[in-house]
DNA sequence: CCAGATAGTTTCGCTTCGATACTATCGCTA
DNA sequence: TAGCGATAGTATCGAAGCGAAACTATCTGG
């Protein structure tokens, strides 16, 4: 058999130079399509949308902010909670104060079902990492985000921890409430880095 | 209003010890879905399997192989297929070497179409990155791939530069052919890591 | 108090996807 | 060399996901 002297979509002038970001992307989006793949359980769709309301602030545990957080309509979004609510993953509570906002909580058999989420075997390898190495891919990781959400003119969802909204340590001046220690960690769809 | 002393779902134990594998975990998912909406022109899956069928050698370049990459079945890989070729994008190849097998490739459109791939917001956030947390990133996805494959008893999909089947600089053992420098970089089904 | 904006939901139709069955070819073996 | 199991690709069907658009309820500003 002969080598081939050329490879269809792979010239020198599309790999020579430095792929090294274009295959470090595909990398990525193939990392996730597997970490999500093969469960029968809930969809892709239904476990980000359970992991979602498990980690974002009272303030954030929203249809609209959970379709913004997924890139997708409030149609789509409301319709995947709605699926929760039915398999009683989630539940469903009226704000006080705005009559239109509703906020679900996951229920404690939602919160034992995480315990089984398919992303663990995800995490189970991150976890092998070096200790410095992990804490550099959340580093790189984040920066992307930061800049794709830009690029895209999407919301970034940080943590209330690391948001320049935050004051005196535990002070949220965009919710204008105190907020606990526990929730420093909590994703807010109204974050907004400090330095930038 | 009264900062919250417990958070569903966020109690210390969950959080406190080290949730940064967790939470980069799910930074992962939420960045490749990030990079992968928002485009009218061609779905997820299609982008995909253009991006696998440009990158693929080919030994690879068939429905079986893109159906293991992408982790779904041959039936559905084969549905994208033909719309690909329906628009003009793959171009359908008979082996002369097994009847059984057919080589698809991506024509001049769909090479040119690659150009306005959505990943290339994605590719640019990574440009962004300095050079050495670039390669550091890549590292750390592919030993992470590799690990997340081996658990789900996946083909790892390496590229046939760093694959063990490579003798001699140029000749893969594997297909028992001897490869052009330009496929070094290309993806390879039956990829198998040189140090594992 | 009214108009426009916002939060959530519902409905509709298209697409995707996995499961299954089917055809053609290969390769081993008796 | 005939036959049988394995493999590559395809077609079909039903369930689910998704986006667009319409609708209701509530809020906000003039």
């Amino acid at each position: 058999m002969v080598a081939l002297r050329y490879l269809p979509g792979m010239t020198k002038e599309r790999d020579a130079p430095d792929n090294a970001a274009e295959h470090t992307a595909e990398l990525l989006i193939h990392l996730a399509r597997l970490a999500q793949t093969g469960d029968g359980r809930l969809t892709p769709a239904q476990w980000t949308a359970l992991r979602f309301f498990a980690r974002a602030n009272r303030f954030s545990r929203t249809p609209s902010a959970f379709s913004e957080f997924h890139a997708t309509t409030r149609g789509t979004a409301s319709q995947t909670v709605k699926s929760l609510v039915a398999l009683g993953l989630l539940e469903r509570h009226r704000s006080e104060s705005d009559g239109r906002s509703i906020r679900y909580d996951p229920t404690p058999e939602g919160r034992a079902l995480l315990e089984r989420d398919p992303l663990t075997a995800l995490v189970r390898a991150l976890e092998r990492l070096p200790d410095g190495d992990l804490r550099m891919l959340w580093r790189s990781l984040s920066a992307a985000a930061q800049e794709v959400a830009r690029q895209r003119e999407a919301p970034q969802f940080g943590t209330c921890g690391d948001c320049s909204h935050l004051a005196a340590g535990d002070y949220c001046r965009c919710a204008a409430a105190t907020l606990a220690i526990e929730e420093l960690g909590a994703l807010c769809v109204d974050f907004a880095p400090r330095s930038g």
